[in-house]
DNA sequence: GTCTATATCAAGATAGAC
DNA sequence: GTCTATCTTGATATAGAC
């Protein structure tokens, strides 16, 4: 069987899931419009998922793998010389081009109970992490710096006059002197 | 006529909706249960506010003057020797005691066109930005990492093992070299 | 102006037939 | 596994009494 399909009815639902969400918002993802999206009916859907929010479990934790991949990719091949305000860019870039989903990510309480859920947190703090050498803390507080940018930006709290890019610059570089 | 009795019939609508979603999360906050808790009907609320987005939107700007006013009246009395923190303390343990609060605040786009949230956003940035100096970009910048700190906090996003404290001096101490 | 009564529509979820 | 039928709850809109 070729990756792009789904080898199991599950998995067929969540990825039509993350479809809806991230191409027509997070209204248009209901458990009707899942399950209208495969070809079934909404009660159906309880056979593989326990709810919706089980179902939105299921979709953090492969986003939060896809974002570790990307950055730890990112890492592996940059050349620059701040690696730390690439990271930050690619962490910018990533959430904009996925805003429906970065929003889901951070919009709720993590279902840690899930193992899927627990193991993807843990994945997606790695990249980060050996950047700052094992500096947890560090790499917390540059999480959440990065994190309220994004967040803010995404919903356009920021007021018009706002140069982003300046803001990511000197936080980014002031948080940096954490790790000198 | 006393302060704590509303003048108005929304005035009353919009704070009994914030006592409902404080007190019982964001679910309660229904056009049901808001015109139960003043005892009328659903219906009659839409002769006092258009829909449920600007009855949120009524309750965001009352609570970012609020917010606005904590911090400078925190500002004002401060005789430490780090009204940085401090004022990040401040902006801290608001969210905290306004989780719910907190959340709608910055759950989705500010209504600008409204007039009450666009002074209210002017508001609320006020007394960060004196303390910045009139370094825009430095408060902005202070902002989102509060912003992110706490919200992360809400979610209980931080892994168990955290400690918060630490994040909030490692991460304010790193950002207050932007304003040397 | 303000209210009650009512109707429409969509959502999450469950029971039970096949 | 999937279906139909149904329950409950929510937002919203209109008609019409007072």
């Amino acid at each position: 069987m070729t990756p792009t399909i789904p080898s199991t009815r599950r998995q067929q639902i969540v990825e039509a899931a993350r479809r809806l969400l991230e191409e027509q918002g997070p209204t248009a993802l209901s458990m009707r419009n899942v399950a209208a999206e495969i070809g079934i009916r909404a009660p159906s859907l309880y056979e593989h998922v326990t709810d919706k929010r089980a179902l939105e479990s299921a979709i953090i934790a492969d986003a939060l793998n896809e974002q570790a991949t990307a950055q730890s990719t990112f890492l592996a091949s940059y050349q620059g010389d701040d690696p730390l305000m690439g990271m930050a860019m690619n962490y910018r870039d990533w959430a904009l081009a996925h805003p429906h989903l970065y929003r889901l990510i951070y919009s709720r309480d993590l279902d840690r109970d899930e193992l899927a859920v627990a193991e993807a947190e843990q994945h997606a703090a790695r990249p980060l992490r050996s950047l700052t050498r094992g500096d947890v803390p560090a790499s917390r507080a540059i999480w959440s710096f990065a994190h309220g940018m994004v967040s803010l930006e995404l919903a356009d709290r920021f007021p018009p006059d706002t140069d982003v890019d300046e803001l990511w610059r000197r936080g980014m570089r002031a948080l940096g002197t954490m790790l000198a």
